[in-house]
DNA sequence: GTCTATAAAGCGATAGAC
DNA sequence: GTCTATCGCTTTATAGAC
């Protein structure tokens, strides 16, 4: 009746709500089933086992974060390109009491703290990371762009590192969303000040 | 035969490394009681349930980190107590690769991981959390007296969230220990440099 | 492609002997 | 205190009809 695709997709969706809600190891695939609203059978019928749906499941919710990032570095077109409002809101995109948000966030930090136990799944976290930490630090090069790129590198690195620290956080309730937010938001201020004096300070204060 | 205090704590042992080598959730009782050398009836003996024997396995290793915690701070006693010294030692007592730090590390990153998903651990959680960060924020008055409360506080949640985000990508092969102790030093430079200047820097070059 | 039904295995927890 | 044996539920995975 329905295509494959359209089938797979559907599961797929289904295993990301599940895997938000119950965590890759709360994972059942009766639950994803009944949450696509297909038997189990099917499932098996479309993916070759546990693990398989696994994999799939979360190189589907990777695609997805790289949309809405993409989407949300465009902006409401209103503003002009500045790089380091740019960079704030790269991060603060993380930060937001949104269900598609909540979801990519809470399965990237399963996926995370999965692979500690499951090697098999390092490569691929490796690649989507460092494609992360590089975006970053392009933007961290056109804030500052006399910088090193050592530094930048490391700053990206720490940046990219907190912000998953923090959205475990975040994600299990310990901090709330503000605070959250301003802390990511000072952390940037921080590491660009780091990088050295703003290009750009004589149009204004020199 | 073994008195009871001694089972019980071989038990936990045993738990510690099956969750520093499995996770939270892929812990299973028969398993742990393999690894320290029991029946899975004595486990149920011993502890009520599996939950229960995950309450005090946590706690046991919390204890095991309070202790070589305090322990490092003290240090080989050759050192005087430069507060600036103790501070880095004290977040990079975290990236070794021994074995008791590794599972110590593990087993709080996966309780950190699970809480996201399970509440009832928030509490514990957020208990050793914020002891943990009011030692670093002492530690960062004692290295900054001059800088206000409040932006001493907010480094300290910083450098805490980063060592946890630092620590699962170490964990999981991300991130090669070097490197993740060169990007933790230097952020704790970066913080205690963000809080004002060194009040000590008179004696040294100016 | 999709379902119902069920086999097979995994796992928490307990009974009862010693 | 400690063991062996096992119960009973849950979960993965497959068989076979449509």
């Amino acid at each position: 009746m329905t295509d494959a695709p359209d089938r797979r997709r559907a599961i797929l969706e289904g295993a990301a709500r599940v895997i938000a809600r119950r965590g890759v190891r709360g994972l059942r695939v009766a639950d994803l089933a009944a949450e696509a609203g297909v038997s189990t059978a099917l499932v098996y019928y479309h993916f070759k086992d546990r693990r398989g749906i696994l994999r799939h499941a979360l190189a589907f919710i990777g695609d997805r974060a790289d949309r809405y990032t993409a989407a949300a570095e465009e902006g409401p077109a209103v503003r002009p390109a500045d790089p380091r409002e740019l960079l704030e809101r790269t991060f603060l995109l993380e930060f937001q009491d949104l269900p598609e948000v909540r979801e990519n966030s809470t399965a990237w930090g399963e996926l995370r703290a999965h692979t500690v136990f499951d090697p098999e799944l390092r490569e691929e976290l490796a690649a989507a990371g460092a494609a992360w930490a590089a975006e970053v630090a392009e933007l961290l090069g056109a804030v500052r762009p006399a910088a090193p790129a050592g530094a930048v590198a490391a700053a990206a690195e720490r940046l990219t590192a907190l912000l998953e620290g923090l959205s475990v956080r975040w994600l299990s309730g310990l901090l709330p969303l503000r605070h959250a937010r301003e802390l990511m938001r000072e952390a940037v201020r921080v590491e660009v000040d780091r990088l050295g004096p703003d290009p750009d300070a004589t149009r204004r204060d020199v």
